[in-house]
DNA sequence: AAAATTTAACTGGTCGACCAATATTGTTTC
DNA sequence: GAAACAATATTGGTCGACCAGTTAAATTTT
């Protein structure tokens, strides 16, 4: 989740950890050469994969940069934020559902406030359009996937390309855990005229109704997973 | 940014290209088996490093999920949403200087909300003691990388975890680009009562002074960006 | 024929060898 | 001695072969 490095594996948290030590023990200085892949394999008797799938974390957080036939340079960060980072990387795990849900409670009020501002003709047809093939779809097996589009839309006409991008990381996260608590498998006929006065309100451009539309209409799933969270 | 793979190497798009025209052809079914890293890397005479690539990607975004010595299954969603998933991974590229802005903005503020209601003393303590590290290199070539800890310690008292790492995926792209726009080469001495006072609101526990107090702080990189965006 | 067992084929994960581009060293030239 | 060039070593990227575990097929047994 969130992390495509988060199996694991001992291999390569052990290249993550040896490169902390070394920036700690001040063997690697901020702007400065990483040693090669092939010789961080050998020194941890290590498969060169293994630095690779770290090297690549790393790269992917900013700290590290790959220059192809040359070598890799560390971040120009100082060695006390290079540590805090590294650390926080190694600690992500699995997310919890409430901080997941929280997270996109957030992003979708934002987004659809950007909406209000931001939509175009064209991203008012669409969301239209997601809203209609959602009442179509809301007594079938669809109407989940529907709904995500329906989202989908507002994001889109948010214009702002990091929201939707971290919407859509969290999205299949929230989906998968909301399965496994059994959210969500009976829907509420209230969901049909929320969606519609979020629409109203985009086009109406009045940012205060959309936002508290949307608050309104994730509040149950906030709820939801409120409780599970206390329940835990 | 953002996405690991987007240096979109010819070959890796061209397997998501692959696996998005057989999701359209309908011969790739929600819940199905996906083929084989091997047998797809022959039929797309590619390379199976890149379908390994592809793959790990779309398990990153939640559209497939390995099982190491069986195969991979494609994500109990519809195909049009699926779809809209792959399409739009594909197109990520590079983010725009204000998006990264205003969506940090965002989770800032809403972090500094959540750190009045949840932060401990711990927490609290972090905070001082990040300020005045800050304070105390508020001169020196430090001062950037002491303001980044200080505002990480805020996301850390706010207990959302998802939060902070979208904060630490962000960060290190704004960094970047505001170095290449020439930004914050001089600290403005308001900065430093920003902080305090963001503190004192934590401390107090009062969130709308938190976030008032923090939207000011980060007003003038906003500013900035939506100039430098007009401007482009 | 059906069930149990063995065998073979196939899977994602890992490793070592090779590729072209780069960086370094060594050599020549002036 | 300094600069220009040539040869060598090193680099991240890529590929094909192998690994252990799983799945499907073939074989045996009943």
């Amino acid at each position: 989740m969130l992390s495509k490095f988060n199996n694991k594996e001992n291999a390569t948290v052990k290249v993550l950890q040896h490169i902390y030590d070394l920036i700690n023990e001040g063997k690697l200085k901020p702007s400065s050469k990483l040693p090669s892949e092939r010789k961080m394999a050998e020194e941890l008797s290590v498969g060169r994969t293994h630095v690779r799938n770290a090297f690549a974390e790393l790269e992917f957080y900013g700290i590290i940069k790959k220059y192809p036939q040359s070598g890799s340079l560390v971040a120009a960060i100082h060695h006390n934020a290079l540590q805090g980072l590294i650390s926080d990387i190694m600690s992500i795990e699995n997310y919890d559902f409430f901080s997941l849900v929280e997270t996109r409670m957030i992003l979708e009020i934002e987004s659809a406030r950007l909406a209000c501002e931001r939509a175009d003709d064209k991203d008012i047809e669409a969301l239209k359009l997601a809203h209609k093939d959602y009442l179509d779809n809301f007594n079938s097996s669809r109407r989940v996937e529907k709904d995500m589009i329906f989202h989908r839309a507002i994001a889109q006409a948010s214009k702002n390309d990091v929201i939707k991008s971290m919407l859509l990381i969290i999205t299949p996260d929230i989906l998968s855990l909301y399965k496994s608590k059994d959210f969500c498998s009976t829907p509420l006929p209230s969901d049909k005229n929320e969606h519609q006065i979020i629409i109203d309100a985009i086009e109406a451009r009045t940012s205060s109704k959309a936002v508290s539309a949307m608050r309104l209409h994730l509040d149950r799933l906030y709820t939801f997973a409120k409780k599970s969270k206390l329940d835990s």
